[in-house]
Order: C-alpha cells, then structure tokens, then sequence
DNA sequence: GTGAGAATTGACAGCGCTGTCAGCCTTGCG
DNA sequence: CGCAAGGCTGACAGCGCTGTCAATTCTCAC
C-alpha cells in the first residue's frame, strides 16, 4: 500500500497537519520537528498524492505548456527549459496541443478549464491569438506569453530580434565584410521586420548605405533561401561577400548555392543564419547563427507561474541570445 | 465560481451519482436522463475537476510520457501521438525526462512515485534500461516500452526495422540497380545490425552478391556518412549506383559528397536515408526515406494504457512504416 | 515572577468526486 | 396474477490532503 500522510505522521509522533507544514516548508516547525519528519518522510519513501493535494489546496500543480504547430525542435526546449523550472518547484508539466486550423480554439476553453492547472504557458503563434487570450483571462488562469508580438497585458518572455541582428551584422562588418546582403523573412511574421531593422541599424551606424538591390525576400524556407542566393550571387561582377539569411532554413539554401557555384564558404562568401536549428550544426560548412533562448524562455516563463514569491514582478522578460560563430563566416 | 457536479444534479433534477455515471458513460442510466444530464453539463460549462476525480477514484487520468536526450522531432512526434490518443479518452500527459548520463533513474522512483500516473510510456533509449523498467514494475505502474531492443515482459511497440531496410533495398532493386552501398549505422544500436539485416536480404533474395567492401560503417552522424561517401565513391571506375544509409544525416553527407564531385543525385546516383527526419525534406534532392511510424507507435503505446476495453492485448505491436519516395532515387 | 505576545502544534471540516449498496420500478414469464 | 430478474436511481461514506482556528508552550521585557 502506498504510504499516506497519516503513516508519516504517526511514526514521527506529530499530527498530520505538521507534516503537511514541512513538506511544504511552511514556516511555525520547530527545527528538530522539522528534522525528524523528514526523516521518517525518506525513511518510509512517503510522496504525497497530487491529487488530494489539489483537492485540498484547489492548485493542481500542473503547468500546461499550449502549442500550435511550431517547429519541434522550438517546442522541445521551451518544454525542457519549462520543466525544468516545474521540477524545482515540485511542478508537472502537461501537454496541450491546440490547432487554430483545426479550429480548437473554441475547445481551448474546456480543455483548458477541466483540467484545471495552475498556469498556461502559450507559445507562439498562440501567444497572438486573441482568442485563447480571452479564454485565459476570463477563466482566470495565470499564463505567460513566449514571445508574443503583442504582449497586451499578460507578462511575457521574449529576445530582442532586433539587437541580435544588429549584433550579427556588427560582426560581419567586423569581420572585413562591408558589403552584405541580406535575406528577409516571411513578410508575415513580426521578426521579419525586426531583424531586417537590426540588420539596417548596424549598417548605418557604420556608416555603410542600405542598398535595396542587397535585400532581398524570402519566406523562411530553403527553397526561397535558394532562389534568393541566386538573385544575389547571379552576377560574379557585383557580388555581396557575406550573406545574413533572416533563418537557418534559408542561409541552408545559400550555402547549397555556393557550393553549386563554386564559391567557397566562408573563404569566398561568408553565410549566416537565425535561430540555431538542428540544421546549423548538420550543415557543411557549419553555419553561424543566432542562438535564441528557447530553452531560457520555457523556463522563465514557468518560473513566473510558479513562484509565488515575486508577487509583482515585472511584466516583459527579454532574455539574452547568443551569437554562435561556426565555420561559415569564420576565417582561419 | 466554477460549476460542481452538485449544480449540475441539482439542475437537471438527479443525484450527482447519476450525473457521475453519466460523464464516465457508465451505462445503466435511462437515454432521457443522459441527454438531459448531458444538456445541462454543457449548458453550464460544467468540467469535472481532474483532482476531485482522481482522489476519488484513486486514477490521475495522467500518462507519463518518459524519455531521455533522445532527438527532438522524435519525442515531439511520440507525443503528438499519445496525446491524441490520450484526449478520446481524457487523459492527459505530463513529460518526465530522465536523464541516465545525470544519474537521475534513481530519482525516477520519486518521481514516478509521487505524481500517481496511470501509466508510463517509456522511450528509447530508456526503454532498455533495467532500472527504470525494475521501478516501474515495483511501483506496479502499467506501462510500454517504445522500441525497445529486448521487450522482456512488458507489452511493446516497435516497427520492423528488418522488413523496412529489405523493402527500400528492393525499390532500389527494382529501379535497376544493382551495385548497391550501404553505410551501416552506430554499432552500439540495435537496429544497426536490423536495417542491415533487411538489406542483404533483399539482395539475396535477387541473385546479387554481398560484397564487403559495399558495406561501409558510420555511426549515424553527417560527417561520418561523408567518410563512407568518400569511400565508397573515391573509384570512378568501381562505383556502386546508389547508396542506402542507415540514416537521412548520414545520407544527407551523402548527397554532400556527390555535390562536390560532381554526381548528379539521383540520375548518376541515387541515395536513400531512413528515419524521415525533417532534413529529408529540407535536403535538396528530397530524399527518400523510410518513415517511421513515430507518431503511431505514441499513440498506440497511450492507448494500450488507456483502453480498459481490452483486458488481454497481445503484448507486442508491430506497427506499419512507410516508404517514402522522394527525387533522391526517383528518375523522371 | 508575571503577563503579553510569539512560536509551535493539533483537531476538524471539507475540497469535488466516485464506489458501494440499498431501494425502487419495470419487464417477462410461469 | 405473482415473482424473479434486471434496469435505473440516489444516499452516503470517504479518497488524502490542506485551511482554519483554537490550544498549548515558549520567550522575554518589565
């Protein structure tokens, strides 16, 4: 039979309720009560049920991690940096898919709500749906937004698109490179904009001019990543030495082009990316990239759910990226 | 406030047990009663709460999804798989991953222990680990072991990597070739010696020799499948036509190697990978592949937990893989 | 010493649901 | 018509824990 917290508390001589004091390391426990309870706790491999522990305190000590379909890779890390922070807290981590597309933003209400967890973590492109946002609010439930275009009045998580394209570009100036061209996003996408600004800011601030006939789009995929290297590498006479793909995907297709052209990467053309997906370090020449702080984001993210310390904190984290320089720019 | 099944009862004008029988589909409640009872649930938005049920009926409607550093896209798709089984019947996931490397299968039993799933499902490499499957049979916790090498008691779900291999080996058989490479993956897994298995089967089973020197080891990764690139094409005169690799990274290094020499993929040389990661696609020929049934085998491992139905499933499920044909061995 | 106040502890109710079991009301058949 | 067998329903206890509040002990300034 599983253990219960009245076992524990018969065996250490104290009531139940002080028990449940030191395992939830509520204060008022003299420190020997303390030590001893504890004791028994390990000895007897007591755990107390989620369940009734819910029931009672009304908080499920669950964290829902929301997602549409993002990329894996992306959903991976926020939940290993969410859970993470859950474990720490003796929080659980679940599961809860839900499709636009499908149209299950209308059964976010019942899946949200039956469960009854004590947090939401609403990753993009669910943290712009206005829909699920009004869910969340109206059924009370505390969320945290990853980077959302549009935080409103939920706390978020975010990095700053902007300064890290701004950075990348800073070092390929440093690097030598005065003429770089670049690759824009979807145009849907909020980053797009972003990181196109970083790219234009650094440009500036070096005195270098934003030519139009350098930037050029792109919809984050390979094939446009292709068809634009083309656009820019076409002319052998009036050839960009560098390359910045507003994604990994892209600056995947650039370097296939390259190596059709013969171009020798990075002796030749310099080539960098955004994101740091599994690609970067599969790709050959491995490709120098923006790390975001995926695994960061989930776990700050549930750090705010469920710490209830901080009673204010503040409402916009931006957390820190990393430049990763790998071989495609880097010269020996 | 939220609704209770009280309000409800009290407002359809029966007791909570029948409301209860109801909601969990017991049968022996009258077709008018149910859809009444029904009405009224939806009318006030009841959901019953998770806890409150699961004290009470001493099952969390919780599947523990278990894994260890195992490739992203592979546990994403596990899940998408287990919850989507899990959501016909109100389940729900939480995610444990257990690090063997941090020494952390000792915690599994606390942490296992504590949250009271109503199952585990266990995936690779964890589901050849003594340890956590000895745990989770003391604990008495029901649970499927994903892909395991050696099913031991426990019920399982696997594909046949074998069949597979054989299969691919006999599309390339039947596109004309017959000078075939094959590069072998890690040799500490188990469906290294499988895939390869499947292969020299299939060229058996067609009159063509196994040469050794087409057999060409790797260890899974693109720069290995490189290595054995080089070596199985370095002779222009003495050239197999196509070459199968145990996996898409290691055929992705493949396809690298024909670039740089000059060999069109797939009309001087046809290559084919396994697994269907996201690279295939992204891979320039797309490449042709064995599609793991991932997300089948989650959502069949959450049913088998799931499903009271059947009281005596066979222990073992084969599931069905899929060819994937893409332009890297298919000739227009 | 002594009383006020703080620290420590425990008794008890009840969280929202389901399992058990008893009771009623049909139905079908001799 | 009587009775057994089932279909349908509800009363009630209690799952294992925590919140509330009262009781007890300890501390320390005066």
């Amino acid at each position: 039979m599983k253990t219960t917290i009245t076992d524990v508390a018969k065996e250490a001589g104290v009531s139940m309720k002080t028990v449940s004091r030191v395992l939830n390391n509520e204060p008022n426990v003299a420190q020997a009560t303390r030590d001893r309870v504890r004791d028994v706790a390990r000895r007897l491999q007591y755990s107390p049920s989620l369940a009734a522990r819910g029931l009672a305190s009304s908080r499920s000590y669950l964290i829902a991690l929301v997602y549409d379909t993002a990329s894996p890779s992306y959903i991976f890390h926020i939940q290993a940096g969410a859970i993470e922070a859950c474990r720490k807290y003796g929080y659980h981590v679940v599961l809860e898919p839900i499709s636009l597309e499908r149209g299950e933003a209308d059964e976010a209400e019942r899946i949200l709500g039956r469960i009854g967890v004590d947090g939401v973590i609403l990753t993009p492109p669910l943290s712009d749906s206005e829909q699920i946002r009004d869910t969340l609010r109206r059924l009370n439930i505390p969320h945290v937004l990853v980077a959302p275009e549009e935080p409103g009045h939920s706390p978020s998580v975010r990095m700053d698109d902007t300064d890290a394209a701004r950075q990348m570009t800073e070092y390929l100036i440093g690097q030598g490179h005065t003429d770089i061209g670049f690759i824009l996003g979807h145009p849907d996408h909020g980053a797009t904009e972003r990181r196109r600004k970083g790219f234009e800011r650094a440009l500036t601030a070096h005195g270098h001019p934003i030519r139009d006939d350098r930037i050029v789009p792109g919809d984050f995929s390979f094939r446009s990543g292709v068809e634009a290297a083309v656009r820019l590498l076409s002319d052998p006479r009036n050839r960009p030495t560098a390359i910045f793909a507003s994604n990994d995907d892209m600056a995947a297709g650039v370097v296939s082009v390259a190596g059709r052209m013969n171009l020798a990467v990075p002796e030749e053309l310099a080539v960098c990316g955004f994101d740091d997906t599994p690609l970067a370090q599969i790709l050959w020449p491995k490709l120098t990239t923006v790390a975001q702080p995926i695994h960061d984001m989930g776990r700050k993210a549930a750090e705010l759910l469920v710490d209830r310390h901080k009673s204010d904190p503040p409402m916009q984290h931006t957390l820190d990226f990393e430049l990763v320089i790998r071989e495609s720019t880097r010269l020996a």
